[in-house]
DNA sequence: CATGAATGAGGATTCATTCAT
DNA sequence: TATGAATGAATCCTCATTCAT
């Protein structure tokens, strides 16, 4: 029924976020929200279900977003390690440059109800396939271990990105999320293989980083 | 204000748990809290602050229990590796025999408001030092690489071991979360260290868990 | 202000009969009366003052309609028994004929508010008068008891007509209306005659009912 | 759930009579009527579900005080004639005495929406049973014609007091309606019977009329 | 210590109506 | 004439918390 398209749609969601960011979800009304992307409240009904689904859609749209401009990215090596170095990269630039974004997405999220929790559900699929591909093609081809288990490699680096990510945003930002992409690509690195020859930090990467 | 000891406190403690895990917080009223518990509803106030408190207060409880009865456990080995099985072994048996407290810490918890995270906050510290000790331990005694930074490995060991619980969770439990036990610990210490003899799952905590 | 004639005019009238008749006054959103008219919302309110209004237009058109009719057709026959039979069996057989705008006349007119019943009050006069005509010609002319008082045998029609009418479209019109003309006659008509003589029912009007 | 029972259920009946006869159900809000009643707007929801449930209870509580008081009063005299005008005379009675009730009775609860209208028909058949049950004795016992169908009959009763009623609440109230009782008795008696021996208004009735 | 009846602030959502096109 | 996107007022209900008993 919502439009969930258009100029104001967009509008809207990066009200959301910059409201869900400073009052958090419960203390957000709509009403804030609509005050803040300069609409009326009945129109946010227009293009969202209800409040719940101004969450959802926020984590669909910008995780979205995220999705489909990665594999292109790290598709630019076939080398794993490399695409795994830029997967930590992307996903830790991704939100040291959308601060508000990274609250959102770190910490609001995750205080919702079991029906916004179904709503995510469904879009971190894509971003779990995402890096099983890496994982299971990183094996195929020689680069991982082949004994590993493709689902709790992906957990592990996932929830490793994931637990470095929510704990820079409880420090409220004090330091640069990007400057621990080495360490962290290092530590999961060394889980993926015995081979020190591969596991090295990329050095592209690493002129990026500085 | 409020006791926070006596019987009942604990009778409160243990309600509200079953309570919240079959009902989320948000779902929780404190008067069914207070009828699972079978007291009145004002009883609730004489022993905790406010609603709130009732969820900080779990959480300080059952971790604190956690967290008080680890140390024994982890030091009964000198060797790391084994610490750090350890540590997972625990987690993880902690949280598969109190499938309810684990909804209540993995799921309800993550969805509360700022005040509570601050109250987490301090308790999961704790915890946070534990994890920690090993790794700082580990690398003084030779058992892990020199190099590794204690903070960013202490997030990579609770990140892999928080992500693999919340899927566990979000699973309903289908499976057994022990089982994931030693392949939770082989992906993460090989991070720790290049050599293969120190690394291999203990062979006491392998009967343990058959 | 608004024009109530033209084509869309009527065209609106007959969809709100089928809105409302199917979701009631309050689940019947001006909305949803312009989709099944085919017309966009703003268009209603250039026929219509606002949402109360087309309710009265709906009374005031299909009442309009029945009152202009009834004359030619009570005035066929001089016997007041035959009118009041005749009475009867139009006031039925309009709602036997048109279910939806019984069921919009019967139930849910009666729900609107003051302003709503104002409009209703000065068209219902006119049926008022219609039913008091051939009680106080009635009178006149010998067919009737002179003692009767006008307005309280008019109440008595209309309200032995209206109470069957609205039990009958409560039980979802489970039987023919038109089968419940006699029995009414005969009830009205005992009441206001001893003449047995005049009071049977017409067998015009029994023939049509077969 | 709501307790159903206690003084403050009654003082918020009360109050509820009063405010949506002065204001109608849709404009009396509940914040209106727990005002009036001197409560909190919470405590109106310890007592009944919702506000429809209100409406509903005033008309159970009413209709039900009537009705438990009727039979006695109409058993008092074994002639069927007599009880007929006797039941008139209750009917109007109640409403002349109670004008605010009246006009809720007669006006709002015809407003309502179908749940509303749900609960009040299983409450109303009780009443319908005692008319029924007069006509069905009055036939036995030989008072009333043999041929009468009890529910047309039934049906004409009610309607003719009830549309006599709501006349009366719509003129605000302008008459007695008590003096009305003896016209609504001679026309419905003599649908009754063709004796005019029994129909007669009963003095003791005319006497306490005047 | 314990109770539970009473409180009342707080907010998402609907929908009749408007008006720029 | 006709449109339909935008408006924003209006309100029922929940539930954490209190306090007289």
């Amino acid at each position: 029924m919502p439009k969930r398209t258009g100029e104001k749609y967009k509008v809207i969601i990066e009200a959301a976020i910059r409201v869900i960011a400073d009052n958090g979800y419960h203390g957000s009304q709509v009403s804030k929200i609509a005050g803040e992307a300069g609409v009326a409240e009945g129109t946010i009904y227009l293009y969202f279900e209800n409040k719940e689904d101004i969450l959802i859609s926020i984590f669909r749209n910008k995780l979205g977003e995220f999705i489909s401009a990665a594999p292109q990215k790290l598709n630019s090596s076939e080398n794993a390690f490399e695409q795994l170095a830029y997967l930590i990269y992307l996903h830790f630039y991704r939100l040291q440059n959308n601060p508000k974004l990274a609250h959102v997405l770190q910490i609001e999220l995750r205080q919702s109800d079991k029906s916004i929790r179904k709503g995510i559900a469904e879009v971190i699929k894509g971003y779990y396939r995402l890096i099983e591909n890496i994982v299971v093609d990183g094996i195929h081809r020689g680069y991982f271990l082949p004994g590993l288990d493709p689902k709790i490699t992906r957990k592990v680096i996932f929830g490793s990105m994931d637990e470095v990510a929510t704990c820079w945003v409880l420090s409220t930002r004090q330091y640069n999320l990007l400057t621990l992409t080495e360490q962290v690509y290092s530590a999961l690195a060394r889980s993926l293989s015995r081979d020190e020859e591969y596991t090295s930090f990329p050095p592209g990467l690493k002129l990026v980083l500085q």
